[in-house]
RNA sequence: GGUGCUUUGGCCGAGCGGUUAGGCACAGGUCUGCAAAACCUGCUACAGCGGUUCGAUUCCGCUAGGCACCUCCA
């Protein structure tokens, strides 16, 4: 199997990624908290790990997927009392807590599935592992590094510190922590500012509460994670994702949730991926400068100058490196626009290339099977090129993910199709296998890109025959050199948004 | 205040101790009845100041700017 390089935020380096069950990986990502509208920050996790799970897929691994919904738990600290910021939004809709939970939980899942972004192999709730969260509370209880408190229950960290080390994951010492710890509502129920809550006692207005031995309430924001990470994926395992933002406290925390119950902190590799920046500035809530998914495709925001499809913002999301912010901007969308249209373009003159020299697509072949297919003593001489950019690619997301790199090779076989369409260059049947694989495989497999142009059905269909209709016409008046008609057949098609080009082999066209 | 990251050409965005990232935009050319598209060519940047080095955009230090986390947030 290929060798994957990923970078672990425990070692802040990039290391080689050895699973502890060869050929599988257990993979959790913490997905999104539901009381919202989904969101381009949404877009970035999603798009991000689907291409790391469609790669190590590819690559042969059985991949367990597991990326939880928070509808339940997280404290709101600007709100009176330490309200749930579901139970808050739910009372001023006049809506049951579940309910604004559904509705969310669905509009997030059509975002995700417009993205191309596919669903994972488990996608558990955290109010439906209340159970699970007790039981872990109970034992951390037991191990002595926690203690209760007027009803709720609090992380003992610096009891925690001097046996196993808290902030491994952080770079941050205790004092550095206690330094920077606000003093916030319901601290005088803690022995420290920096221990944190495992169970919250609800007060009585609080509408989402579960029984527990200690109190009717409400689990910590922390524990989901560690407890559905463990029932769905072992005490130990391979990969645990997230937003840079999760890293301080959530994750450390779940390490050391981990830790204190289990004897092991859980997770090999952590990976982090970054934000996306609106105007230099991270987007949220409070900023005012939030972009909802809906609104995007759309086109309706004030910051939007108009509306992108849900492919032009996966491709600019590639266009990245996940480690990195990415700064929204009109314009970088409209070029992300361009090249993937670039691409596209690219990808339905190779198939009629491919499939004139006899190639047809075969799609979901394995890594290794696609690779030996265009082996080195598979190859013609005039494949050298096309050989070298599929080990490129490969290369490339292998090293982290990079899909940006990988992109930019894609770039390269794009001017390879070109130039072949042109007929400067002439490509053989195991270049058009190596091409035609590479998009199989790479473009629409891994990175997960579509033509939404020709995914239109029946519609499209019923207008590919009427502009064919029409370019015959134009063909006539051209035939007959009356270039006044064939220009006002191709102004009127541009008018409603079809682009013509002639070509040496006829007409073709783009709808815009 | 603490911790960490970052500063690349008109814009987005990779990368690296000595070689063109790539995309978009722009300019010229080929093709074409004219366009468009495509292709070719050009545009060659790494915040500032020092240092290490045969050589630094890439390493180190300082200065200036930006960002993130420390508080719910992808």
């Amino acid at each position: 199997m290929r060798e994957l390089y990923i970078t672990n935020s425990l070692s802040r380096k990039k290391e080689i990624f050895k699973p502890i069950n060869e050929g599988h990986v257990g993979l959790y990502v913490c997905g999104p908290t539901v009381y919202g509208d989904a969101h381009l920050g949404h877009a970035r996790p999603g798009v991000t790990y689907d291409v790391f799970v469609k790669l190590l897929k590819h690559l042969g691994y059985k991949v367990r997927y597991v990326r939880n919904i928070t509808d339940v738990g997280h404290l709101e600290h600007d709100a009176d009392e330490g309200e749930d910021k579901i139970a808050k939004k739910a009372r001023l809709e006049q809506l049951e807590p579940m309910e604004v939970v559904q509705r969310c939980t669905l509009a997030y899942h059509e975002a995700m599935r417009m993205l191309n972004v596919a669903p994972p192999s488990i996608e558990p709730r955290a109010s439906g592992h209340i159970i699970e969260q007790i039981d872990l509370v109970k034992k951390i209880l037991e191990a002595g590094y926690a203690y209760e408190s007027n009803g709720s229950i609090y992380f003992d960290v610096l009891k925690y510190d001097k046996d196993h080390k808290y902030g491994i994951l952080s770079g941050r010492t205790l004092d550095e922590v206690k330094e920077g710890t606000r003093d916030l509502d319901g601290q005088q129920d803690k022995r420290a500012s920096y221990d944190f809550a495992l169970w919250k006692k609800a007060s009585p207005e609080h509408i989402m509460r579960w029984p527990s031995p200690w109190s009717d309430g409400f689990p910590g924001w922390h524990l989901e994670c560690s407890a559905m990470s463990e029932k769905y994926l072992g005490k130990e395992f391979d990969i645990h994702g997230g937003g840079m933002d999760l890293l301080f406290p959530h994750h450390e925390c779940e390490i050391a949730q981990n830790t204190a119950s289990r004897g092991t902190s859980g997770v090999k590799y952590w990976m982090h991926n970054n934000m996306i920046t609106i105007e230099g500035k991270k987007m949220g809530k409070s900023l005012g400068n939030f972009i909802t998914l809906p609104e995007l495709f759309a086109g309706k925001h004030e910051k939007l100058e108009q509306a992108y499809t849900p492919m032009t913002v996966r491709f600019f999301i590639l266009q990245a490196h996940y480690r990195g912010t990415l700064d929204f901007s009109n314009e970088a969308l409209q070029a992300a626009e361009k090249g993937l249209k670039r691409i596209m373009l690219a990808a339905k003159d190779l198939r009629s290339l491919a499939s004139a020299a006899g190639v047809e697509s075969s799609p979901a072949l394995a890594y290794g099977e696609f690779v030996s297919a265009v082996a080195p003593d598979q190859i013609s001489a005039s494949n050298a090129e096309v050989r070298e950019l599929v080990e490129k690619v490969y290369e490339a997301l292998c090293d982290d993910l990079n899909t940006p790199i990988a992109l930019s090779h894609v770039f390269d076989a794009v001017r390879i199709i070109n130039t072949a369409k042109d007929r400067k260059i002439n490509l053989d049947t195991s270049d058009y296998k190596a091409l035609t694989g590479l998009f199989d495989n790479i473009v629409f497999g891994v990175l997960g890109l579509r033509d939404e142009e020709s995914e239109g059905g029946k519609a499209v269909q019923t207008i590919d025959g009427l502009v064919n209709m029409v370019l015959e016409q134009r063909k006539a008046a051209k035939a007959a050199k009356d270039w006044a008609t064939s220009d006002r057949i191709r102004d009127d098609l541009k008018a409603l948004g079809i682009q013509i080009k002639d070509t040496k082999d006829g007409t073709e066209w783009t709808l815009e």
